[in-house]
DNA sequence: TCCGCGAGTGGGAACGCTCCCATTCGTGGT
DNA sequence: ACCACGAATGGGAGCGTTCCCACTCGCGGA
């Protein structure tokens, strides 16, 4: 048969022997029809196989019923992290049953910002969705400006104003420095992520709460800087060793820029975890494969996803909702290299 | 000043002291109108930072401008598999200036097929993406009731009737298990993918022709059956290791699965590559995090991505448009597994 | 001079729905 | 017996577009 014509509420309502205000009616669920209309209609919907059209409806009630995940992706770094692609599952898992479709907005560029911009003016999406913010990042600014309601996972600084979903950055960083201290480590440097987003400053953060909890001074010298990416890690890892013979242990803010650092490490023939201890974040895929296997600091990403999907379908639902930050705790796992 | 009320093409005819016609003609770039109407309705678009509400145009052109991405993940790949996400950027890619948005829809279980069902019944998308399609997946049908344009990255069977973009999986896995013969290798078995998937079946092609071609028998001894996960990959390389303890490579039909047969090799004594060579598929990052680290047959994934975005806009601007077939070629990666 | 034609234009209708309103009932209270 | 009231119902209008069609001009050719 194919598609030929799709009936309208104007047919099931012909075919039920009522008028079109009560198929709307029963589409919508109010309680004001009476049961002999309504099985009528939900007949006349079933024999004649009806589905509204949400356009349709979307044009009066300015709703589109979709969200958009936007992630910036800058440093190419969706292939490397599992970490999107649980968020992105985690996200899909807090839409179901709500008839929420969720559209995903890559930005790796100005042509792609202009078309998320443009996607927003459009109001093609009720609200959305925002993954791995900078600083400084525009969009938060673009949406707010638009009026539409936004959540993020992660945070732009400690008095983020917008309804976010987070891990305990600092409580994990301090969990994973007090382990290497644990181990009778006494020199434990540290490979940041990039300091202009929350998760890389607070992961420092972390490290330098457990060294002072345990009387140890956090020295500049310990700190290298590294942008998540796993040639970064390497040469952060370079340079450390450089600055710092004699260090004993490392811990890195995630488990790329780890697996990099362990590369540097073979290649200077520390052995790990003998004479280097190292700790890396995320507990991505990757923990399970370097050699040695690599001890991380679990975060809880696609509980975060379905988190901030389900905070921003309410307050598309009811934008006085008050904004909600949440903090999901994170876990130790520990394997061979530390 | 916030959103307050957007105009619309009245508002903006009004402006400009044309009428809304002629604002429509200039939108969308019709050759119809004098150039002194032209100046003064973009005069006008600008001033008033109109933006055309395209839901409106949607309900009487009867396109969203938006095509899914479906994604069948009952085996939780998308975490492992770097596939996906590579799918997805090049996707993202082949859609810049195109002004059609991406709906990502994860199908793990009943619930989200309805839900795709019904998102297709609800005509919310132009088209669809179809990813890893297995045999007798009944979404591709689905979707053929509704008369929805749909491309496949991959495809069912060699006969596959949809458009479609792969890559040689036969060429590569010939190409992998030559290289294995090549480097003296004797005896090569091979782990192979769900067989109920095209590329399950053609990589176990490529391993058989290859063998053919060099005189050697595939006994099916040789062969053992896995379904992409590195528990199945680990466990099938047991399997091979009993009934055929000589061996000295296999040819993994993806790398994941080669991660897996890794640690059993590991786990039984046997040296890589000097005892058993080891050869994967996908040339994922885990690849490179193995130890040893794997030698991979490369697939472009991105490129795919891309590709059956570009087919699928082809197809939903023209429906006549003869269905493609293409094929994209791989690209051996020599490490230190083999 | 008149006609035909094509370029440029704008108003009406339609897309499929929801919402506002007016209308029709039955029912219980007086 | 009457009125008021709430439940149930349906028609009209409108959401912001595009498309169809009719209309007005100039202008060149007969």
């Amino acid at each position: 048969m194919g598609a030929s014509q799709r009936p309208t509420i104007k047919t099931v309502a012909a075919r039920a022997g009522v008028g079109r205000t009560t198929v709307s009616r029963v589409i919508n669920g109010s309680p004001l029809v009476s049961d002999r209309a309504r099985a009528a209609v939900e007949a006349a919907i079933a024999e004649l196989n009806y589905v509204p059209n949400s356009v349709a409806r979307g044009l009066v009630t300015s709703r589109t019923n979709s969200i958009a995940l936007v992630i910036p992706e800058a440093e190419s770094r969706l292939d490397s992290e599992p970490y999107f692609s649980a968020v992105i599952r985690g996200v899909s898992t807090g839409l179901v049953d709500t008839k929420t479709q969720l559209q995903l907005v890559l930005v790796r560029d100005k042509g792609e910002l202009d078309q998320l911009t443009e996607s927003v003016a459009e109001r093609r999406v009720d609200g959305v969705l925002l993954v791995s913010v900078h600083r400084d990042d525009p969009i938060p600014g673009l949406l707010e400006e638009f009026g539409l309601p936004t959540v993020l996972a992660g945070r732009r600084s400690p008095s983020e104003p917008l309804s976010h979903v987070r891990s305990d950055n600092l409580g994990g960083a301090e969990e994973a420095v007090r382990h290497l201290l644990g181990r009778g480590r006494r020199k434990v440097a540290t490979i940041t992520g990039p300091l202009d987003m929350e998760v890389g400053r607070s992961r420092l953060q972390g490290w330098r709460n457990a060294l002072r909890e345990a009387c140890r001074e956090p020295e500049e010298v310990l700190v290298a800087r590294a942008d998540f990416t796993e040639k970064s890690g390497q040469r952060a890892m370079r340079e450390l060793l450089r600055r710092v013979p004699d260090l004993d242990a490392v811990f890195v803010a995630s488990d790329v820029m780890a697996a990099g650092a362990l590369v540097e490490l073979r290649a200077q023939g520390r052995r790990v975890p003998e004479d280097v201890a190292v700790v890396g974040f995320d507990d991505s895929i990757i923990a399970r494969h370097t050699t040695p296997s690599l001890t991380s600091v679990r975060q809880p990403v696609e509980e975060i996803g379905s988190a901030i999907a389900r905070i921003l379908i309410q307050e598309i639902s009811d934008p006085k909702t008050p904004r909600r930050h949440v903090v999901l705790p994170t876990t130790l796992v520990v394997r061979d290299s530390s």
